[in-house]
DNA sequence: GTGTTCTGTCCATAATATGGACAAGAACGC
DNA sequence: GCGTTCTTGTCCATATTATGGACAGAACAC
């Protein structure tokens, strides 16, 4: 190895790959366009949290409708992920690792606790459902669909999984998402003092649900090399979940979580 | 759909959209990543499949795989769809509106025929498994796996998908597609003959499926619109098919795909 | 050794994507 | 009706960006 190579290598860390700008853009748009899921999102919003220029988006988003990897929404206009992207997805072999690892204590989970469990992946600077199981409670939070993906700490399965790397890495996401959070009412000062105080407590909890009156219990799932790849969450409604109960489930949810970390090593 | 706007998408059809030849190029790349499933492609099949430079294509993909579209295999080096396309696809409502109305023809000619059955859509000029049904028959053709994707043409679901459209549309896709057909052991000219003789017969047989001792037989599904959206196939081993049996199996198979035409109107 | 595949990189250059500016439509208030 | 403030769509001069010919290394065959 010569002194030449390892420093191009390091510049190239610093300044990825060149000569695909608008590749990497419209992969960008295509991820704003996932959080509005079936709806779309309106070309304005997808302005607003790209940051890039209108005529920009415009261009990229209609060349993506001619792919066909992008769909236009007759009525309201907006502009929504297209069904070539599921068709694209079917090369990959069904279920995902972490799916398959999670299953036996998602199942456990969901009979002894009785309330709503959700399995939220990270993807980049998002948060995905993945998983969903209902408890067999007569009142379930049903609010999160298998699918749904925001912003990196707008949930609180957003926050568990920001609060289990390592502080630097949290703020570098939180900073960018910032243009996103207005559209879900927070800030990235709110954001990073939740953040806080998971990682203290060793999970995230969170009084006021997105739906009014829940209540939701986030613990965080680590990768083999220590990178959170997922977090494990309870909704149920607030009066389900006093301090005592919070301590049971958190328990339960901790326990969960090392299992499902022992799952995905092996 | 849109059939009356006349003179401004005449022009946009001639000349697209301009502006971003490289995004185009990236999707392209992806489909053809696609047809290489889990196990991939080497870059210099992309290469030859999409008639782009090497330094091009090189650059797209590495680029994809700094955004997780794309995902390299350690030992042999393949690129193939990574990760984040399903994940982005979750966006979308689950089944498609074709797999909904296929579902109780495939599960009656499924009973009815006893041989392994496959669902097949047109994407593009591709085709993709998206359903398969094995039947009762102790001796089942599994050759195709869902999300099998290949050049409309190379499969008898493919031909028969051609033989559905009008021949200048046929040549056109069969023209594009020509520099993957070797890779499948055929030629445009083979393509268009099979085309030629299952448009006389009104639907698609062949002696020789992909794999030894099979045999297949194809109905096409139009949409309400006219365009072929997807083929019905039987494929069983060539003993199993001889020609009394032929026409009783392609009857079914006539019949349920006029049921799935309506249940796709409604 | 030579030849033949493959993959990766460089960089001058032309072609491409960019975005400021403009336009037009829709929804609302009055 | 008219003005205001949203939205989306389009133009086109410009320079930024993607391009691909040329080169190089790696792996394999003979």
């Amino acid at each position: 190895m010569d002194r030449t190579r390892s420093a191009r290598s390091a510049r190239r860390a610093l300044e990825p790959r060149q000569g695909a700008q608008a590749i990497r853009r419209a992969v960008t748009v295509l991820r704003i366009l996932a959080a509005g899921r079936e709806d779309g999102v309106p070309l304005a919003e997808v302005v607003r949290a790209t940051g890039l220029t209108r005529p920009t988006v415009h261009r990229i988003v209609h060349v993506l409708i001619e792919e066909g990897i992008v769909e236009r929404h007759g009525k309201s206009g907006r502009y929504a992920i297209g069904n070539q992207v599921p068709e694209l997805a079917l090369a990959r072999p069904r279920p995902s690792r972490l799916l398959v690892a999670a299953n036996p204590s998602l199942q456990r989970a969901s009979a002894e606790i009785g309330d709503t469990l959700f399995l939220t992946a990270r993807t980049g600077n998002d948060t995905l459902c993945v998983d969903r199981r209902i408890g067999t409670y007569p009142i379930q939070v049903l609010s999160i669909e298998i699918g749904a993906r925001r912003p990196l700490g707008v949930s609180s399965a957003g926050v568990a999984i920001l609060a289990a790397m390592p502080a630097q890495d949290a703020r570098r996401i939180v900073a960018a998402n910032e243009k996103r959070f207005e559209a879900y009412q927070t800030d990235a000062a709110s954001v990073m003092s939740q953040v806080t105080t998971a990682r203290k407590r060793g999970y995230n909890m969170r009084e006021i649900g997105l739906v009014q009156g829940t209540k939701s219990i986030s613990t965080w799932i680590k990768t083999p090399d220590g990178q959170p790849a997922a977090a494990m969450t309870v909704s149920a409604v607030r009066t389900r979940l006093g301090p005592r109960r919070e301590q049971e489930v958190a328990e339960i949810l901790l326990r969960e979580a090392r299992i499902i970390e022992q799952a995905i090593r092996g």
